[in-house]
DNA sequence: GGACGACGTTTCGTTTCCGAAACAGTCTAC
DNA sequence: GTAGACTGTTTCGGAAACGAAACGTCGTCC
């Protein structure tokens, strides 16, 4: 795959979810969703945040934008209180397999 | 290519720019760059906003931010003075290409 | 059991973006 | 030449995210 081809396959998508989708995910948001949902759980907050580079506000003020939305659930870590674990929801995974949809959907557009 | 193969690709790209990248662009300022440079000129205020499905100010404040950061130019069209012909600039063209070895990068990562 | 450290959250003030409406400047048509 | 349509921009109030610091709660360790 040419450079040109990567970032026209990179557009498209972009352009997809700026006209279709209305839950408008920030790019920071986005990187928490799929972290969660692709890699192994548990997921903490500090863990998220050490991952990401950011300060844990950004996690916590990203589940709770995410929360809303129902795209991720929280709940107290039973054997440690002060954690909190993040946990996927239908949602969310619904969410993420339409995306992914997108993504090949535009693939396919650009190379028949 | 797999769907969760595609978020794969799709998630690690994202992280690399929450961590590495200083100047962080909307999903909407991105795909505005985007059509910029990959779309053929001239490229309009309106026409944008248009392609986008997104009313003209937020081209407008998408244009000024990234014009601060150099990414992007604006000019006034002679021929009609009511225009405003967006112009590629080389910083911009030097971003995306960066960014596209990004991409091709995390891919190469993902399924060597 | 009390001090210390770690966890996630909240607060504070600032910055940025948003949508809708109003705006100044320019072209066009009569 | 003037009314009307069109360009891109600015304004307005409101919503959301940011960084840094302080907070309440909980575990650990002596």
């Amino acid at each position: 795959m040419r450079p040109d081809q990567a970032l026209r396959w990179w557009k498209e998508v972009c352009l997809s979810q700026v006209t279709d989708r209305h839950p408008d995910l920030t790019l920071r948001q986005m990187t928490i969703l799929l972290t969660i949902y692709l890699d192994p759980p548990p997921h903490t907050v500090r863990g998220l945040a050490a991952r990401l580079g950011v300060t844990k506000p950004v996690i916590t003020r990203a589940l709770d934008t995410m929360g809303a939305m129902g795209l991720v659930d929280r709940r107290r870590d039973e054997s440690d209180l002060r954690n909190v674990v993040i946990m996927r929801t239908v949602a969310g995974s619904l969410y993420l397999e339409q995306f992914a949809d997108t993504i090949l959907a535009v693939r396919q557009e650009l190379h028949p």
